[in-house]
DNA sequence: GACTGGCACTCGGCTCGACGGAGTGCCAGG
DNA sequence: CCTGGCACTCCGTCGAGCCGAGTGCCAGTC
């Protein structure tokens, strides 16, 4: 059987060997060279053959030498012919499903739910995890609460179906009733419960003709500061970064790789473009070195999910590692917790 | 005039003396010579006069060499009498003040405070920066909000004077009426609203006494769930990090020095360790080296200050960074963004 | 008595050259 | 088409040697 990739034909040989460079570089982060493959992996051929079979994946650009003789690392090309047609996704042990799922469950909060799980993918990937919270824009409305600070000043708070909670500190122009904040409250709950926030904001805006024209200026402070607090893109870029610690294991050349990582995780901004537009938001997506979209990160890959219940994703959670990575494990962990994610959220 | 310190007797020049040590060691992170220090401070004598005051003081333990014939390197001792004696606290520039005042200003949130408090502190030093969430038990009840999501499932949620919200879902035995549930939040609210945490859970208590029998078990379990949040550790223990980038600055001893702190600022309960336990709350507490209470962080200093509404301290803030550190800038900066803090929790 | 200039000494860091080993490419033979 | 052998390349390491910064001490001076 042969392998059609690009213009370029590959044998099963040259695919195995392609394999086993990738999984020994992973492993042991150094060139690999002939000798030390067809004793590691029983390739059954001789080192000279196996060299015949570099010198061609070379040509291609799957794999590189750091200087002449030197062994062979795996070029970008090559880890993504890895990932599309060499890897399996390995599948988790059931130990390991359980383990996902009892941590998840013992979350009490969306704020809790995201911290464990930027925690356990970070433990299972020993890289570093990004967890974006459930962007307000996709979720809806489940409640609207007015409340009394003083005779001047309302707290606006906005609980929303996935479990965040916006709150507004709102100045009034003079002093309100009580009744009339509670005539609001219940008006913006009838109005607004139940739909997403986009179409939520839309009802706000009419609310406002229906009351009476007394009250109208105060209702419009307390309008335009939920219409805000609904439409906050702001909160859309919060994300939780973690294991940061796994850095350590990057390699020696801080400045080099280190330094624009760390910078980047600082730049909440730049994490969520790092995570984002995946072609299918459901599946997990993956970006091997210069196809992050991030010139200072080359020699980076994420590896990305969106998250949600019942498939629909409501945010995009993932790794950042050095392009060598393990891919099949990755890849795997990053799905599962996305699922159980998703799942957490349904039911809490 | 002279220094009493302990046993031993300092003269000013000695002093001069460590001062310029420290100030040139933390600029140029490289032992200092007795040449280069005539030369860059204007101390009046001669490298020969300071060569014996450098033996006095390493005598004395405030500076050490790292070998023979090197220069001399502060000690922790050393740092120690530059904080308490040596130094005065760098006053702010009008232009900083203001900048922190309108980057604080700018927050609609609790969350947001806290983030642009960890953002700037670790602007303003070039350090690690840490921010704890305002306690939970410490804090009073402004609300306590309970809705309907399903028949038999509740959400309460607690709002916090501090502006925290903590949620919890409640599974309930049956249905429930929308009547029990009014009755329910106002009793709730009447109960609690304006006490202390630790308070309000007492009252909460005994809240089940005054309900008719017959709706005792559903009661019970909300208020168990309701207790949980108000006296929820966990939740003392949010802590926020921010500035790793600045670790990058440390040194090139990636492994002793850069890994323990990454793997330390991983774990928050360790982190509110590190913050916690200072002997004035309202002031800004150095600890240097050796008295920083984690082992694996020696060659670490850490400035905290507790921060809150009218110099009553909620929680604690500050930075993390090598005992070679610009100490008065630090405390100036942590002491600033405390008090500014703590004036933006009183406001929203 | 305190400060200063001079001097001998120490020691870490850098440069340079030699060496060994791992790895390659190529070629001739099976 | 595969394999064993061979010559070649080149990186990393190790040791020697040099340089410079810095020290401690001592004798001389104000």
């Amino acid at each position: 059987m042969e392998c059609q990739e690009g213009s370029v034909v590959l044998d099963d040989r040259k695919l195995a060997v392609l394999r086993a460079i990738i999984e020994d570089y992973v492993s042991t982060q150094e060139p690999v060279g002939s000798k030390a493959l067809v004793e590691r992996h029983g390739l059954g051929v001789s080192p000279a053959t196996v060299r015949n079979d570099m010198a061609a994946l070379e040509e291609d650009g799957f794999i590189a030498q750091p200087h002449t003789s030197a062994g062979r690392v795996p070029t970008d090309k090559g880890y993504r012919l890895f990932v599309d047609r060499l890897s399996s996704v390995r599948p988790l042990s059931t130990p390991e499903r359980r383990a996902i799922g009892t941590f998840l469950d013992g979350a009490v909060d969306v704020d809790d739910v995201v911290q464990r799980s930027v925690r356990l993918l970070a433990q299972m990937t020993r890289q570093v995890a990004i967890v974006q919270y459930p962007t307000l824009t996709r979720s809806t409305v489940r409640h609207v609460e007015l409340l009394v600070m003083a005779p001047a000043r309302l707290l606006a708070v906005l609980i929303t179906s996935s479990g965040r909670v916006e709150q507004r500190v709102v100045e009034m122009p003079g002093p309100v009733s009580e009744t009339l904040v509670a005539d609001l409250r219940a008006r913006l709950n009838t109005a607004t419960v139940g739909r997403r926030l986009p179409e939520a904001v839309e009802r706000l805006t009419e609310l406002s003709a229906t009351v009476p024209s007394d009250d109208r200026p105060a209702v419009a402070v307390v309008l335009s500061a939920l219409v805000e607090a609904f439409s906050d893109d702001r909160s859309d870029e919060r994300v939780l970064v973690g294991g940061t610690a796994n850095l350590a294991r990057f390699g020696e050349d801080f400045d080099r790789s280190i330094r624009p990582l760390l910078e980047a995780l600082e730049e909440h901004v730049v994490l969520l473009r790092l995570l984002g537009e995946a072609t299918d938001p459901s599946a997990v997506t993956v970006r091997i070195g210069s196809e992050v979209p991030l010139r200072e990160l080359t020699s980076t890959s994420v590896v990305a999910s969106g998250y949600g219940p019942d498939g629909e994703p409501l945010a995009t959670l993932g790794i950042v590692g050095p392009t060598r990575m393990d891919y099949p494990g990755s890849i795997a962990a990053v799905r599962a917790v996305a699922r159980y994610v998703g799942r957490a959220l349904t039911d809490g």
